[in-house]
DNA sequence: GATTTACGCCTTTTT
DNA sequence: GGCGTAAATC
């Protein structure tokens, strides 16, 4: 097979480039990952590298497959070695499970995914006795991997961050390493951080790895974090054959440490270096592009580049505004069933910002029996019976992994109360050391009450007996052996219904698979374990489904003939969180590129004013996101009559603002079953909409249960703070945020429907 | 120590 | 409105 003749100038120019460090810069649809692989085949058919020289490097596990899939296919099958293609992370590991005891650790340590780290933070926040802080386990995390990825130990901590909390974030992520490492157990961004610290103090290592692999190529560099930059540099200092590939408009990973100036700079990091541009999409309909390309020009952090295409015009994008979030998954669904009895072949996805949106579709797609899968709400190794049978593994394997045989230890009930597991935690504390090895110690030389002791001892010698058969037993004779001892199933049938412990069981059945393939393979139980935890459920998303359900993030790299662009309201896309800051807002205008940009053939877009976040009550109008604003009228059918009021660009900052309180206002104290008609008229001024809202007021008064309204200047009363006067009053995504200052406790923010004001 | 009930808090995105 | 944790009860 001649491996240029099916590309284009400049995606040939970027497989046959040479040695040296080379940036492509490819637009959404203009053949990435092609380039990729064609480029490894191009190396190995030509010589210039044997196979196992090159490392390609994903984010994903799924594009890792997919592009090994497509290396073999151009390379043909028979092969002697193969070329290394493979997440950061789990190159991270492979690396880790050689060279780790330079760094002082075991070869055998566990990986803490997201929920380990959970429980260890917050027994640490439980030990640590400050509950004024009010620090949720999520937000610690979330910190400490904020300091990890910028490489901030915790002695520098509170140097580099002088926040109220700093000094007790500083003490727990202290606390947190130190448990880690007692724990033989590693986190995720240890994985990074722990590769480049090994390849950093042992220049030998550094000098060989970055000797074997002569030429590396890296996906969506766009995403990478600074630890993943430093392992970048480390491996290529011999041969700098750095070849990377990515697009600053489909940077969507800030939150969780990526740089978008590494993608920004390469040049400059990587002096010499050669870049090509790819826009020449394949993908897209014209209009599609039109529409994406219009949307991510507001942006100002990006290189530039325009995607053309020689596919046709196609359909305009269709905007639909729903009467409430029910309904545009109706609608959604309808148009759905329209679509499939056409075009039975087409693939479709249902695209929103954040996974809770997603209950909607899936009743009203369950309703309708259409088929469909969702990515992403509950990831297979997530789920609760798998994560109970692998800490089992981990804790045989890892004896010291806490948080394992914590999870376990009284799952299922085996009489170990907390008031037992207490003590152990606290000797293993003051001991500082795994609490295993408490546990063998009270079982050599009781010390507690003689029911807890016994059931320790039981406990005890159920572990020894699989750690006495560990090495010799398969994994899944292993897992067997376990699953039995702890009568796990009996434990499923008395507490959950008959059908949901049926769903557990094939959950369990399914790891055994898992389990027998990875026997096949001739993995360690390391490597089983290792491959667990990396995984996710887009990994296992199937792509011959016809209608599949996920969030924006998980869609990039993905395409479909359809999208269905769902929830376009201000503080949902672009998120509340996201909308004060401009380089946060730029990061959601570029979600919103990347949606777009999945499409094929044809692009919906739906929105709702009603959206009712939970419960009834405190029913909030939403505004149509700023996105659909910023889309070119003529190419959205129904975008026009959607917007129930205009407000133009160069205006609309202040008077966005009083529409929004004064529909606000309207609509949540007044306890009005809004209707579409609310929105119905197109006032031209704040006084017009004041009065028609006035004429609805009018009418709904005599209905039970409405309140005052607040506004900023009046006096309220707090049950608990006593009396004060309204600072400010400000929506924040589907709350509103109030400040007010106390005559007694000062100032405090509160959100407006948990406070319960009273007004003076 | 286990089970039931009450309460509070939620909703950003993931290797 | 639903899930998970903390308190209350067996």
């Amino acid at each position: 097979m001649d491996l240029l003749a099916s590309l284009n100038p400049q995606q040939r120019q970027a497989v046959e480039h040479g040695i040296g460090p080379a940036l492509v810069l490819a637009g959404a649809g203009s053949g990435k990952t092609r380039v990729i692989t064609h480029r490894i085949a191009h190396l190995i058919k030509n010589a210039a590298a044997r196979p196992e020289n090159i490392l390609a490097v994903t984010f994903t596990n799924k594009s890792a497959g997919e592009m090994r899939e497509r290396v073999q296919k151009l390379l043909g099958p028979h092969r002697t070695a193969e070329p290394l293609i493979s997440t950061f992370h789990s190159f991270c590991v492979r690396l880790l499970r050689r060279e780790i005891e330079h760094l002082g650790y075991r070869r055998d340590f566990s990986i803490y995914d997201t929920d380990d780290q959970k429980r260890l933070v917050k027994q640490i926040l439980q030990e640590f006795g400050r509950p004024e802080a009010e620090l949720t386990p999520r937000e610690v995390l979330s910190r400490i991997s904020y300091a990890k990825n910028h490489n901030i130990p915790p002695e520098s901590y509170i140097t580099r961050f002088d926040s109220p909390f700093a000094e007790d974030i500083q003490e727990l992520y202290r606390r947190y390493n130190v448990r880690l490492r007692q724990s033989n157990s590693l986190d995720f961004d240890d994985l990074l951080l722990l590769a480049v610290q090994v390849l950093t103090r042992k220049p030998e290592l550094r000098d060989y790895y970055s000797d074997w692999y002569r030429y590396i190529l890296v996906d969506e560099y766009q995403d990478t974090n600074r630890p993943q930059y430093e392992l970048l540099c480390l491996l290529t200092s011999k041969h700098r054959n750095l070849f990377v590939v990515g697009d600053e408009d489909q940077s969507i990973y800030k939150f969780r440490g990526a740089d978008i100036q590494n993608i920004l700079r390469f040049e400059k990091d990587f002096p010499g270096t050669r870049i090509i541009r790819l826009e020449q999409n394949y993908r897209s309909t014209q209009n599609i592009l039109r529409v994406a390309g219009t949307v991510v020009e507001n942006n100002t952090e990006r290189k530039g580049k325009t995607l053309w295409t020689e596919n046709v015009n196609g359909d305009v994008a269709t905007c639909h505004r729903a009467q409430s979030a029910r309904d545009e998954a109706i609608w959604v669904a309808h148009e759905i069933e329209e679509i499939l009895e056409e075009n039975r072949d087409y693939h479709i996805a249902v695209l929103y910002r954040t996974n809770f949106l997603s209950r909607n579709f899936e009743d009203v797609l369950t309703e309708l029996s259409i088929p469909y899968t969702v990515v992403g709400s509950v990831a297979f190794f997530g789920r609760m019976e798998v994560k109970d049978m692998l800490a089992y593994l981990r804790i045989i394997f890892n004896p010291e992994d806490d948080v394992a045989l914590l999870r376990i230890i009284n799952t299922p009930a085996r009489g170990i109360g907390s008031t037992t597991i207490d003590t152990l935690t606290q000797m293993a504390l003051e001991k500082m050391v795994p609490i295993s090895q408490i546990l063998r110690q009270m079982t050599k030389e009781p010390q507690l009450a003689g029911r807890s002791s016994k059931a320790l001892i039981r406990f005890e010698e159920m572990l020894d007996r699989w750690m006495a058969k560990r090495d010799t037993l398969s994994k899944v004779d292993l897992l067997n052996t376990i699953l039995e001892d702890i009568k796990y199933r009996e434990m499923l049938e008395k507490e959950e219904s008959a059908q949901e412990a049926e769903n557990r069981m094939a959950n369990i059945e399914e790891l055994m698979r898992a389990a027998s393939e990875s026997e096949t393979r001739g993995e360690t139980v390391f490597e089983f374990l290792d491959r667990a935890s990396l995984s996710s459920e887009l990994d296992h998303f199937d792509p011959n489904a016809r209608v599949a359900l996920m969030t924006l993030h998980s869609a990039k790299g993905l395409e479909f003939d359809v999208i269905f662009l769902a929830g376009l309201e201000e503080g949902l896309f672009p998120h509340a969180q996201s909308m004060n800051r401009k380089e946060d807002l730029e990061e959601e205008r570029r979600l919103c590129y990347v949606g777009i940009t999945r499409a094929r053939r044809k692009l919906f877009l739906t929105w709702t004013p009603f959206r009712r976040s939970f419960g009834t009550g405190s029913g909030m109008a939403s505004l149509p996101s700023r996105f659909l604003e910023e889309m070119p009228s003529e190419l959205i059918e129904g975008l026009d009559t959607t917007i129930g009021y205009t407000y133009t660009h160069s205006e609309s900052h202040r008077r966005r603002q009083r529409v929004e309180e004064e529909l606000d206002n309207a609509f949540e104290y007044r306890e009005i079953s809004v209707s579409e008609q609310a929105l119905e008229i197109e006032p031209k001024t704040i006084a017009e909409l004041r009065s028609y809202l006035q004429k609805l007021q009018g009418a709904g008064s005599q209905s039970a249960g409405h309140r005052p309204m607040l506004k900023s200047g009046m006096r309220v009363r707090h049950a608990q703070f006593g009396d004060g006067i309204i600072l400010s009053r400000e929506r924040a995504g589907n709350d509103i945020k109030l400040v007010i200052s106390f005559s007694r406790v000062g100032r405090k923010t509160l959100v407006e429907k948990y406070a319960k004001l009273q007004a003076l």
